[in-house]
DNA sequence: ACTTCCACTTAAGATAGTTTAAGAAATCGT
DNA sequence: ACGATTTCTTAAACTATCTTAAGTGGAAGT
């Protein structure tokens, strides 16, 4: 199992004993993802939070009329998950799919509560990656709500060039919330 | 000061003894503000985050060109602050204004960091308001992304009644990221 | 190598939401 | 209780974004 990358994004916020570490690593299970296999599938049962060694994922919506709505994309040292029904351990609303080839870490719902338990620094950085969702999120309803497609653009490219790289146009359209057509046009006018 | 109501917020998710709660209740500050008060201004140092005891304020973005984004509201029992400003101790980008009278308990950054190692539980109850705003947020996200204002309106109408019924038109408008002529068009056809 | 499919582009017509302006209704300060 | 301000509504003209449809190029399958 590949560990060090997941060991050294807790170590920025907490720090652990060998027990500790060994006892973390205990509960993570390495769940292998080819391009375009689910994570998650809207309906299932939402039961763990994953956390990305490598690869890209993309959690999406789909609405009654078929239309897409990307929430979010995830690569390497990112967590991910359907958070409202993990949390509230009710069936997915979200899928989440590869979208190269992927490998990911999986934490047990169970296994993160006993985690707190067992070892509380853990909600100190749950707390922290809670924290920065948040902020994340909100940052990105204040542009929602305050700037025009275009600007949303740019913004999305500045902040994640890595990201506009990896993942297909389409992708990017769905998360600003405009159709292919639109970020075509958008994108022809420098 | 008025501390039922906080410490029944806070006994949801942790329990404290005596001690604890005389400590904790020790950080908080009440503040009152009258109608149009403002919790914090833009470009301010963003040191506290506040705990709503009663009445209710409003956090607002106001772009270059004037508009306003409203973020939040925040009502009775709810947590508020400029979150992205507190984490990372930069200056205020939103207002905070009371909509009513109001009083709020502040706990200031320090304060709360000193707590977090003194009370590591509080981590606890923090990593869960964390995860609820961002479980919020990204429902909202999701909601802006895939659905016309119309339905919007309808979801928050439920979701905040008494906010609904607290805050003018136009405050509700700039929630759902339309003008409040295009709200008052909404409304009109049930 | 050929076919099929999917991503991306372009363009025309349709719709959701904005802007401006004006009047009506509610609220505020004195 | 009054006038002054602010909020809400209505309507017309305008703009951003969507829908549909058609065409191009590249990737994948056989």
């Amino acid at each position: 199992m590949q560990t060090d990358s997941i060991l050294s994004n807790i170590s920025k916020h907490i720090s652990l004993d060998k027990a500790e570490i060994k006892y973390f690593l205990s509960l993570l299970r390495t769940r292998e993802l080819k391009k375009r296999d689910f994570l998650l599938r809207a309906e299932e049962p939402c039961t763990a939070i994953n956390y990305v060694n490598s690869g890209a994922l993309r959690a999406f919506y789909h609405d009654q009329s078929g239309k897409e709505a990307t929430i979010m994309f995830a690569v390497a040292d990112w967590w991910v998950t359907d958070m409202p029904c993990f949390a509230n351990q009710i069936p997915a609303m979200i899928n989440i799919e590869a979208i190269t080839k992927s490998s990911v870490l999986q934490l047990e719902k169970e296994d993160i509560e006993r985690l707190y338990i067992k070892i509380p620094k853990f909600e100190r950085h749950f707390r922290i990656l809670m924290q920065n969702a948040y902020i994340r999120e909100q940052l990105r309803t204040l542009q929602n709500l305050s700037m025009p497609a275009k600007a949303r653009y740019k913004i999305f490219l500045k902040k994640y060039p890595k990201i506009a790289q990896q993942v297909p146009q389409k992708n990017i359209a769905s998360y600003l919330g405009i159709t292919p057509e639109f970020l075509s046009t958008i994108r022809r006018v420098k």
